[in-house]
DNA sequence: ACGCCGGCGTAC
DNA sequence: GACGTACGCCGGCGTA
């Protein structure tokens, strides 16, 4: 038996935000029509996603209300509504007539008083209620059956909805909005009480009456005047928002039934205000209903899908653990990886069929089907999984292939979520959960089902179809030795996460703010008027128009103001703005980026931040980091390394980091078999100052730093495929001087010559590029007829290798080492990984121990013609690492 | 109000 | 046209 769902639509409020978010149209006869436009399609957004039984749209009456004698400024800070939508008013009544829904209007009565007097007078004749409005004011009737919904937002609130976003619970509404007023109705409330005033007032004294009562002992000059002075305005204001719950409403809860069928006299309507699109989809709907009655199932709101739902049972749990690989689709409440929740399960185990099962046997289930180890389970999210077995403390026996990260290491750089997935293999995209409701206990049930059992349904069917393709492009012990061994690893780590000190945060925080408005002050001084200095084009109207300094680069939209352009400037010393505007950008950089965004990101209860390390992103092979990301916090300013201090051992801990040194270079090495690069690596001399010696015919001793800084410019800048252009740009030095070393360079070292160009001869011969494990990236462009385009290709060709080679490298050392950890049982935790370099959270009497284990397993990975070194750095935070 | 993109800057 | 791999901030613009 379904459930009775009355919407209540406060219609006014859909009309205006139709009008203005949709610009104006007109019908074929000249008439506007955007208004009937928006609430036509809100309406049917409404009724299929919501599926409601019952509807009430209550309408505002043209004269004012009781209210506006009450008060005259009632609603005074309104202006008329605009001359384009005056006349759509009468045809959205139209509409919701040739709709066949059922309206209320009452004289002398808001649309509000309808919708509270509907709460109050029908809320035992429904299971549920949702009122459809943005309206704080009718918060107010919100309660255990009756749910407010913001069509905007797509946000429902209950009790504790109302509570989290405005403080109070929705008994207190109507005190609340006395005090703090309501600006859009010209309700004044009580000045020198804001939002957060009222709320903390309310969560002490429960209602406006007892604050009253207890006024004389308010403390605070604004307070007293709020409840002095200002105290009538309150109760006018709160006889303005006490909604009436006694009108008629002209119709009774039986009548606000409805079914919506498109008649034709609606179809007409439509078509005679020019809404093809519109009358497309109703024609549509009008088709598919009629099939529906011919003996169909299908269901208006879900997202069409046609996998058969099995009924799971006692007989259904033997056939899936007994089947030798299964699809599942775990549907999780959140994306805080120690605390979330399961809320749905789909298993798959046979072509268009799944089973689904509900919040209530879910979780059970889950756990059996990972405790056990013959099952191979398909699923594209591996990590998530391990994550739901830590914090529950079960263990995960079963073998998981992982069909994202599969479809990465087949096919590394092509998109590799589900959906993109099902379109490329099984010719059908999947269903995705609305963006604004992104988790599957935020939607209905009917479209949980319909998209989780599709999931599973596809990692059923992709398991055997990417296991085929990685085999066949020999990519498949890659992927089972690397990458799907190093996920529990990464997910280890993740949940391990990284002590912060927030304290430090917090006082750097204000350090760079203080400095920061110095800085804008004194930048001021220079202009007519305050220049937003985040803002690229208002910096470039200031440098350029206002202060005339003379123009370099450009953008696509106006004058480039990036650190090069400014640093040229400040160099002219013409003016000392492009200098102050630099240490702006570095401190700003620092404050917005690191600074305020990391501590938002520190987990409750562990007090740490838990990034996430993505394995299948970079297409080279790397890992990336996001929220936060922890592999681009800075090093190379001051100002910036001092972040490093806001990452912290432990107590009892140190935190001990070893990194590979010239990971890149020594691989570069040893592919090219360069004799006078290897010898470099195998003396121990440093590789930057012999290159230095080489291209600038200096004598290894005699090579200045400035010499060797260039030189190593060039190093990294070969290895990314740089030209003398931009090696001149990156130098500030003169093109012929950086053809020069270059030149030099591949004179000198001429085996890295040949074996950069074998590498793009190779891959256009293949069609990828490939790394010393093997895995492969497919480069289609190095065929390109376009120069511009192959020339990319190439970059990536020579680059790719190299960076996957070290990226690789690192992965089979992290496996190796928590191999050796847990084998040894250390408490030491693997925290983090940078691309060359590792950092681990030791207890002191690990020490020793684990500089051994770190140095045996990273040097040992792979035998090279030149040393793999580490070295290694020990300190109470980041920034001590040395 | 929200999403997307450009500009910019941080890391290896 | 010109340096590879990432992430993410902010402003500004377009669209709903």
């Amino acid at each position: 038996m379904s459930k009775n769902r009355l919407i209540i639509v406060d219609i006014s409020s859909f009309i205006f935000r139709a009008f203005y978010a949709i610009r104006v149209l007109h019908s074929p006869a000249g008439v506007p029509v955007n208004a009937v436009h928006g609430v036509l399609s809100m309406l049917l957004k409404l009724l299929s996603k919501y599926q409601p039984t019952h509807i009430l749209l209550a309408r505002d009456t043209k004269g004012g209300s009781f209210r506006n004698e009450l008060y005259p400024e009632y609603k005074a800070n309104r202006s008329a509504p605009p001359e384009e939508l005056i006349p759509q008013f009468d045809l959205i009544k139209q509409l919701i007539d040739h709709m066949g829904l059922p309206s209320s209007t009452m004289a002398g009565f808001e649309a509000d008083d309808l919708i509270g007097s509907a709460c109050v007078q029908w809320k035992d004749s429904f299971d549920e209620i949702l009122i459809a409005s943005g309206d704080k004011d009718l918060m107010q009737f919100i309660g255990d059956n009756i749910r407010m919904l913001d069509t905007m937002k797509d946000k429902i609130y209950d009790r504790e909805g109302v509570f989290e976003k405005m403080g109070v619970y929705p008994n207190q509404m109507v005190d609340y909005l006395s005090m703090v007023g309501d600006a859009s109705d010209n309700i004044p409330g009580m000045k020198g009480i804001g939002a957060k005033g009222a709320a903390k007032l309310l969560a002490e004294h429960g209602t406006l009456e007892k604050c009253i009562e207890i006024k004389d002992t308010l403390k605070g000059k604004k307070l007293t005047t709020a409840f002095g002075e200002y105290l009538n305005d309150g109760l006018l204001s709160k006889s303005l928002i006490e909604i009436k719950t006694d009108v008629d409403l002209g119709l009774t809860d039986v009548e606000s039934k409805f079914s919506f069928y498109p008649e034709d006299s609606l179809l007409n309507f439509l078509k005679d205000l020019g809404f093809k699109s519109a009358v497309v989809k109703l024609e549509d709907m009008k088709f598919a209903h009629h099939q529906a009655e011919q003996g169909g199932d299908l269901e208006a709101n879900a997202p069409s899908s046609n996998i058969e739902v099995l009924e799971f049972n006692e007989e259904a749990k033997g056939h899936i653990l007994n089947a030798s690989c299964i699809g599942i689709d775990p549907q999780f409440t959140s994306t805080d990886i120690r605390t979330f929740e399961l809320s749905a399960l789909s298993v798959s185990i046979e072509n268009n069929k799944s089973y689904f099962l509900d919040e209530s046997i879910a979780k059970n289930f889950l756990f059996e089907i990972l405790g056990n180890e013959k099952l191979t389970i398909a699923t594209s999210d591996y990590k998530s999984l391990l994550h739901f077995s830590f914090s529950n403390e079960q263990d995960l026996n079963a073998n998981i292939f992982d069909i994202t990260q599969a479809q990465f290491v087949a096919n590394a750089g092509e998109r590799n979520n589900l959906a993109s997935l099902s379109e490329k293999y099984l010719g059908s995209g999947l269903a995705v959960f609305d963006k604004k409701t992104p988790f599957a206990f935020e939607n209905e049930l009917s479209i949980v089902t319909n998209v989780s059992t599709a999931r599973a349904h596809a990692n059923y069917r992709l398991k055997e179809m990417l296991f085929d393709e990685l085999k066949e492009k020999e990519l498949l012990t890659l992927y089972e030795e690397v990458d799907n061994t190093l996920t529990p690893v990464l997910a280890k780590m993740e949940y391990n996460g990284v002590f912060v000190n927030e304290a430090f945060f917090k006082e750097y925080e204000l350090e760079l703010q203080k400095k920061l408005d110095s800085l804008q002050e004194k930048i001021d001084k220079h202009s007519l008027e305050p220049i937003n200095l985040n803002s690229p084009k208002q910096v470039g109207a200031f440098l350029f128009d206002e202060l005339g300094l003379p123009v370099g680069k450009k953008t696509k939209t106006g004058y480039s103001t990036d650190s090069s352009v400014l640093e040229d400037l400040a160099a002219k010393n013409i003016s000392e703005v492009p200098a102050l505007i630099l240490e702006y950008r570095e401190l700003g950089k620092l404050l917005s980026t690191y600074v305020k965004a990391i501590p938002q990101l520190i987990n409750g209860t562990t007090k740490r931040v838990h990034t996430h390390l993505n394995q299948n992103i970079a297409a080279t092979g790397r890992l990336s980091s996001t929220n936060p990301n922890l592999q681009n916090i800075p090093i190379r300013t001051e100002n910036g390394r001092r972040i490093r201090k806001g990452f912290i051992a432990g107590p009892g801990n140190i935190l001990l980091s070893a990194d590979y040194s010239q990971v890149e270079l020594r691989l570069l090495a040893h592919f090219s078999k360069d004799q006078t690069m290897i010898s470099a690596f195998n003396d121990g001399i440093d590789i930057h100052r012999r290159t230095a010696s080489e291209i600038m015919n200096v004598p290894v001793e005699n090579v200045e730093s400035s010499d060797r800084s260039k030189a190593k410019a060039v190093n990294f800048g070969l290895m990314y495929g740089q030209s003398s252009f931009g090696l001149a740009a990156a130098l500030k030095i003169s093109r012929k001087e950086a053809k020069e070393y270059i030149t030099n360079y591949f004179e000198r070292f001429s085996r890295v010559k040949s074996y950069l160009d074998e590498l793009k001869e190779e891959c256009e011969k293949s069609g990828y590029s490939v790394t010393m494990m093997g895995r492969k990236r497919f480069l289609p462009d190095i065929h390109s007829t376009n120069r511009t385009v192959k020339a990319n290709a190439e970059r990536v060709a020579v680059n790719s290798p190299i960076q996957g080679t070290a990226a690789d490298i690192i992965k089979r050392a992290m496996i190796n080492i928590q191999n050796e950890m847990d084998k040894n049982q250390l408490k030491t935790q693997m925290i983090l990984q940078v691309h060359d370099e590792l950092i681990f959270e030791v207890p002191e009497d690990e020490l020793d121990q684990m500089k051994i284990i770190l140095k045996d397993g990273m040097e040992g990975v792979v035998t090279l013609d030149v040393p793999l070194d580490v070295d290694m750095g020990i300190g109470v935070n980041w920034f001590d690492l040395k």
